[in-house]
DNA sequence: TGTACATCAGTGAACGCGCGTTCACTGATGTAC
DNA sequence: TGTACATCAGTGAACGCGCGTTCACTGATGTAC
């Protein structure tokens, strides 16, 4: 389906594979930098093509159509997104970070303060959507026309990626016991059915209290991102990233503090 | 600057008038139509134009051009959302609901269970979102290409009145003693002013920290909104109904705990 | 090492489409006297 | 009450644009013998 493909062997790739492949790349690139320039709804071969100094017709070989460009741009975004919240956790001590993890101009001097690594990782999330809103909006901005995202793909895996961290950072001290009992308003027999169900290679390996709290959490750090990258914040002013950051440090508290023996964090 | 107008004195419409507003609120509501049915950005004049048996040139008489419509779209969404909320509230009586408002097949049986009128009031948004998903991405899915929205407006105004609604269910008992004592992390001295600097018809009239929980909450409410209207929910079935309400009491208990001297919720 | 052949990246020309916007007009409706 | 005039909603024709996609082709690159 991608274009950009390994040899079916694992024999190393050909000089006109590996050809074949950078050409691939390029158009990916040179379309990401479309959309980012022009958003995602402009996105349109023909651009794309004038921006590499190529025919159209020429994209024909390496896309079958438009929605298989579009298609590649979104897994390859999703795949960004996992990484730069990657890179937000591994950049971090395993305890919690000093403050100043992105050091902004007006003085939001977190005085009292290592910053918990969940909260890091948030931090990742929000500041790859701040710096590529247009491919953040490719993502969640919502479906494109005439794009159907596939059920199953590298777009869930990816999510899957995001979703394992937040699991860790959140719940990685925690016994199933602890988790299992943690203080949430009741759940349905139906959906506690539902959610013990879920894939054992995602959310399913938690109790059902926990998958609530994590999706809970997910929504809460989602919805503060994108109302500030879709510039429903700028009332806000400078102040945002001190915002998201008070938020998800209560967010964690609370969360750690509907878990018998955590202690507050 | 809209086309849906009052005759400069008070004086009754003249006919023509009335035909005229008539017409242009004709135009709106096969424009919305277009949008439910094809997704905003398929909105077109012709398009528009086609669905009202007109020639395109003829809407030219209503709206400069096609940003104009969009935009009196735009602000009738934003006010269709407003009075959603509003209507959940007012249906309700002044303490908490009986559990079932929105009677769903799967039996999420809320048996402990009054509902609060802040949950009501987020299930109210929840359900405008998922009942007009496209106008709801019109709103918040992203800027519309070539669109740039007015600073200050009837969507800013409809804003308020849902952040008006929240303050009221939120932290209506209490004082505002209690609301500045409220437990949050820290804010900086910038932050602190620049939240006491906000306007005292909006957010202004509220002590900082509480400004900081109602945020926050806002955003938590969004977001779970946002990741179900753009499919990013499907896995959840038919609980994500249950999810949301159970997210949102735990929500608003968080917040109870973070005031002093408030009974959990 | 040289030759014949296959592969395939890229081009030129063309298609039919829907779009926003402008212009000059018609003809019905409303207003002033 | 009747007539002359102004208003203005709507039309027909046309503009130039960018789009995705198809087709038949050229010419360079790589492969088999």
């Amino acid at each position: 389906m991608s274009s950009v493909q390994q040899s079916t062997a694992d024999a190393p790739l050909s000089l006109r594979e590996r050809r074949r492949a950078a050409a691939s790349r390029e158009i990916l690139e040179a379309a990401e930098r479309h959309v980012t320039e022009q958003g995602p709804h402009a996105l349109s071969l023909r651009a794309v093509a004038r921006g590499l100094g190529m025919t159209v017709q020429a994209l024909y070989h390496y896309f079958p159509n438009r929605d298989a460009l579009v298609t590649a741009l979104i897994a390859q975004a999703y795949d960004d997104l996992a990484d730069a919240v990657q890179e937000a956790v591994d950049g971090t001590p395993e305890g919690d970070a000093e403050g100043d993890a992105e050091g902004d101009a007006d003085g939001d001097a977190e005085g009292d303060a290592k910053v918990p690594r969940l909260v890091i990782a948030t931090e990742g999330y929000r500041r790859w959507a701040i710096a590529h809103p247009e491919r953040f909006q490719l993502i969640f901005g919502a479906p494109l026309r005439h794009y159907e995202a596939p059920v199953e793909g590298p777009t869930t895996q990816a999510m899957r990626r995001i979703g394992g961290i937040f699991e860790r950072e959140m719940f990685g001290g925690f016994s199933r016991e602890q988790l299992e009992a943690a203080d949430v308003h009741a759940l349905s027999p139906a959906l506690r059915g539902h959610l013990e169900g879920l894939p054992q290679s995602g959310l399913g390996s938690l109790p059902p209290p926990a998958i609530a709290l994590l999706l809970s959490a997910w929504g809460h750090m989602h919805g503060l991102v994108v109302l500030e990258v879709f510039g429903h914040g700028s009332f806000l002013g400078g102040h945002q990233q001190e915002i998201f950051r008070l938020s998800m440090r209560n967010m964690l508290a609370d969360i750690r503090r509907r878990i018998p023996g955590a202690e507050a964090g």
